[in-house]
DNA sequence: AAGTGGTCTAGACCACCAT
DNA sequence: TGGTGGTCTAGACCACTTT
């Protein structure tokens, strides 16, 4: 592996692994040579590229099964509960969305600051309706820069069932990571009673996301609002290993 | 080092340096022997401490400094922000607690097959007001098992201005981990709307914790309230390792 | 039995910081 | 200059899963 850049050989490797999914070399739950032989293939030892592969887990990118092999996670998956599917039912219910509408607005000027861009450039502003096991729970709007997702639209969300991460990936190679997340209460505005058929005043979870590309760049701007009267919102967990 | 167990080798390390921690060989904010040091001590390689310490560093116990050495993180740090300080103003504030009481109940069945206890147990209920820059902000209500925490009174607790966590360990030997966390919306009632001087009805983010010691056992249930019209809730930095 | 992830070692070199 | 964390290697062995 080249030495050229002074990045730890391990953070190249990372990036190579992540360019070669990227290229789909390896497909969703498709499984990567063993550490060995990647580590071979690459020219470094068995040790650096498990340094490396275990940040991709730890990043939720892959996942591996002892004994077994090291996958590519579906892409479905990844980032799905933390990023875009915040509502854990306590039955565990899966949330399905309604897309409201997907419009091209300009950013003013906080918007553009945390995003990154100048002032008026273009976003498109995403709705849509949370609704778990039937019920109305939630509403998301995403805000995103037209630069890095040209030419989106309803129907291309569409097919995708509202997988923003999904199809930031397959049609725009943007891989998201985690961002800064924020939690706020607020009372429900008529707008949001109206959607969220409940009383103005209500109280409501709000959840305001930033989320980022792996190379740090902001990407996406979201806003959640959550009635919260019987699920509760349960944040992913932390990937660390387990004590015992 | 024994290779009794069947444990990994970084593990019983990691379980060494806690205890040793815990004997206060080492002191807040003071330096451990250099991994190799600790290697050759234990009988270990120094990639293996390197290994064990990395776990206590991601979960905050320890910090490192680069050419200089590892330290044990000062307890009134250790999961002041993540677990009982959660509140993060927008200029950064730091939170101000007023103790509001100490009382002896027993538990209910819900509470005590969280904490894993028998119905009735007896359970320290310990109430705080939470301030930021002279406004209340917040209420925080922490539940503690008397078998783990024999003795609680307030005077101990006013000692250390309300750090739980560096009153567990001082004084009882527990040291916490993060746990599970669950956010909600909920109404003012008229009890947390007096205390936190507002209306009934009013939004309040609730945040319900469970956290555990190093063992997984649960130590301590916690829900506190807080006003978010000004401060957003900013959750605790996820602990990987940069990508740049 | 063979292949994989998971762990461990001994030794090496670098980057950083204190002196 | 010397000590520390940070990285890397080559080779080894174990635990686990599949065949």
């Amino acid at each position: 592996m080249a030495k050229l850049t002074q990045q730890p050989l391990y953070k190249q490797v990372v990036r190579e692994v992540l360019a070669r999914i990227e290229a789909a070399e390896w497909h969703g739950d498709e499984s990567l040579p063993s550490e060995t032989d990647l580590g071979r293939s690459l020219g470094v030892s068995q040790g650096t590229v498990r340094k490396a592969l275990d940040v991709l887990v730890a990043d939720g990118v892959l996942y591996r099964r002892q004994g077994v092999g090291t996958f590519v996670a579906d892409t479905s998956d990844f980032l799905a509960r933390s990023c875009f599917t915040p509502l854990t039912g306590v039955g565990g219910e899966v949330p399905k969305f309604e897309l409201l509408g997907c419009v091209r607005i300009n950013a003013g000027e906080q918007l553009a600051e945390v995003l990154g861009l100048r002032r008026g450039a273009a976003l498109w502003q995403v709705r849509k309706l949370l609704r778990v096991a039937g019920h109305i729970v939630g509403l998301e709007e995403l805000l995103l820069p037209e630069s890095s997702f040209p030419d989106l639209d309803m129907r291309r969300i569409r097919e995708l069932k509202g997988n923003v991460p999904e199809l930031c990936w397959r049609d725009f190679g943007v891989r998201l990571k985690d961002g800064e997340v924020r939690y706020r209460a607020v009372s429900a505005a008529q707008a949001e009673a109206r959607l969220l058929q409940m009383e103005v005043g209500d109280p409501l979870l709000q959840i305001v996301r930033l989320s980022r590309d792996f190379d740090g760049k902001p990407q996406i701007w979201s806003v959640a609002w959550l009635r919260t009267e019987q699920d509760a919102f349960e944040p992913p967990q932390s990937m660390r290993g387990e004590q015992e």
